[in-house]
DNA sequence: TCAATTTATTTCGCATGCGAACTATCTAAA
DNA sequence: TTTAGATAGTTCGCATGCGAAATAAATTGA
């Protein structure tokens, strides 16, 4: 009857994400990638010339959250906008040669970061902990739903 | 030879953090009580009186987070910095009749919360989910420890 | 064709929280 | 006692990202 004692969760959730971003930035002083940088590289490291609208709903972020991060990535000559030739309202995003090398070096940098998300932990548990993360997602949508 | 599949944990935590926080923050637009807010709210709920450090600590914050975070509480007359006696250098943070109200609710709204972490999954399940959670702390340390 | 609506993006104000640098106070050592 | 740390908080500039409102271009319908 108690509650299970994972009252916790919300605030682990919180602190491992913030520890997790926190190491990412400190990893890459000189290049100043930070973890969302680095996740805008990735899809475009895929999708080269993805529409903003593409990119953030691959990053998750809504329209302003995908538009900060763009300006922040251009002022820091990792991308480029570029107007669509076909509709006047939209811009693409293409990756600079520096946006380039700094994409190989965030990968690079993945590998380590992903040993640490997974070590000490079994394939079956890793999987479990997939699982919940992306049923949090359903279980806390971005609308207002009950 | 393929990495395992989880690449995508970095996203995924970072997704649901957000997804989780963005949805309790929706869910008290009277009150205007945030995750991080209720935080506070719950550690001054158990150790009312905590200086500003002993605050930080149980939530992971650094000096410059929890004193911003307590100066949006104390504008919006939740707690109150009142001088250690015994020190010059040090607050203690004490909740207001307002900020035992706002505290209450939280709670109440937590259980909700809760509900929505663990339904489907089971307490083995929850278990490592925590386990991994909590492991990531240690994993991705606040110094700059390799 | 032309108004109404939808869609893509931006802008604004805000909350969160970090690192670095600063201030003020306390403590310990010579 | 005087001074050299250590300690508690604050402040600054920044990155992240949200909600609400604005802008501008495309689309749809009468």
């Amino acid at each position: 009857m108690s509650p299970r004692r994972e009252h916790r969760l919300v605030f682990l959730l919180n602190v491992a994400q913030r520890r997790l971003q926190r190491w990412m930035a400190a990893r890459s002083p000189h290049t100043g990638v930070t973890a969302a940088q680095s996740g805008l590289l990735f899809v475009l490291g895929q999708r080269d010339g993805a529409l903003m609208g593409e990119a953030g709903a691959a990053l998750d972020l809504g329209p302003p959250g995908i538009s900060g991060l763009v300006d922040r990535m251009t002022a820091a000559n990792l991308i480029e906008r570029r107007a669509d030739p076909d509709d006047g309202r939209a811009w693409r995003l293409w990756l600079t040669p520096a946006g380039r090398v700094a994409m190989a070096q965030s990968k690079a940098g993945l590998a380590d970061v992903n040993a640490r998300l997974t070590e000490g932990f079994t394939d079956a548990e890793i999987d479990v902990v997939a699982r919940w993360l992306t049923t949090m997602q359903s279980r806390f949508p971005k609308g207002e739903d009950e």
